[in-house]
DNA sequence: GTCGCTGCAAAGTCTTTGCAGAGAG
DNA sequence: CTCTCTGCAAAGACTTTGCAGCGAC
């Protein structure tokens, strides 16, 4: 159903965030504790754009006895988007969301009636926006796109509203 | 130094605005006060990507007689935005930025230096985002797109830094 | 052992809401 | 006149911070 998730890749990839986050870490005399291990690990399976909020409550459930701090939660979200693993996204709604910043580079499709996102990438339009922050004078640092619809599904149930 | 920008035809363009704007108010039984006035003529003149905040503090700065609240910002802000005659973006940044909806489609470039925005459109990429749009079998009903980068001021005094 | 990390609760931001008087239609 | 608006202040939502004990190294 999505041509880019690859299953037999993902224990690889989710290893190497783990160890580049410990390196990270250590390169700035910081501590791997359990708290941040499970923040990364929940949102790297969720396979989600999580608040921290969402992410809270899925880290009370997944871990409950870890008792887990919101304030930890956004203490670690903050520190790895200094660190550019992650990504922070803030899309009209209050709140910020968040994903995991090693994936590829992406945009994201919203839909505006049940919230679900989808990523996806073209290669034509990335390269007409590196042209024209040049002509521009800019020099890209990075850039997001969001286009805003409504999903197949809903178009379908679109009835009953 | 700005193609985009026609000054002769500001006062019409702002005429049609406002009167849009009584037509929207008198459509739904609601009053049409200095206060709201006042908000979309700053929005209007101020050619800017205001915060709330902002465009209060301007609002006092220019009619400081008429005492202005914050909340009256907000929710003309919001009636705005729900009318659609009003955009809010945000930009990773805490807060939203309103700019006039009533302008043609724009895309935005941001400096990570000194957070100016310019305002951009390229007929190509818009294409491109509606055929993506249709592949991914949503209906798109609008898009917005940022890139970040370093302004060719910023990058003249980047020695500075 | 040391020094950073965590949970808790308190403090900050930004935004929204309730209310009584002011003002548009 | 009526019914919506407004400013004010209080309440909310989300995020950050201070602190004392806990835990990684």
């Amino acid at each position: 159903m999505n041509a880019y998730t690859d299953f037999t890749e993902r224990t690889v990839e989710y290893n190497k965030l783990l160890s580049d986050f410990k390196q990270l870490l250590k390169d700035n005399g910081l501590k791997f504790t359990i708290q941040r291990e499970v923040i990364l690990e929940m949102l790297y399976s969720s396979d989600e754009h999580l608040t921290p909020e969402a992410l809270h409550h899925l880290i009370q459930e997944k871990h409950p006895t870890l008792n887990t701090g919101i304030a930890t939660v956004y203490r670690t979200l903050s520190l790895l988007e200094e660190s550019e693993m992650v990504t922070s996204l803030s899309f009209g709604a209050q709140g910020k969301k968040y994903e995991l910043g090693a994936k590829d580079h992406h945009d994201h499709i919203i839909c505006t009636e049940c919230g679900t996102i989808t990523e996806f990438v073209d290669e034509q339009i990335e390269q007409r926006q590196k042209k024209i922050t040049e002509d521009l004078g800019f020099i890209m640092q990075e850039h997001s796109m969001q286009i805003y619809g409504i999903c197949e599904t809903c178009q379908h149930s679109q009835t009953t509203k």
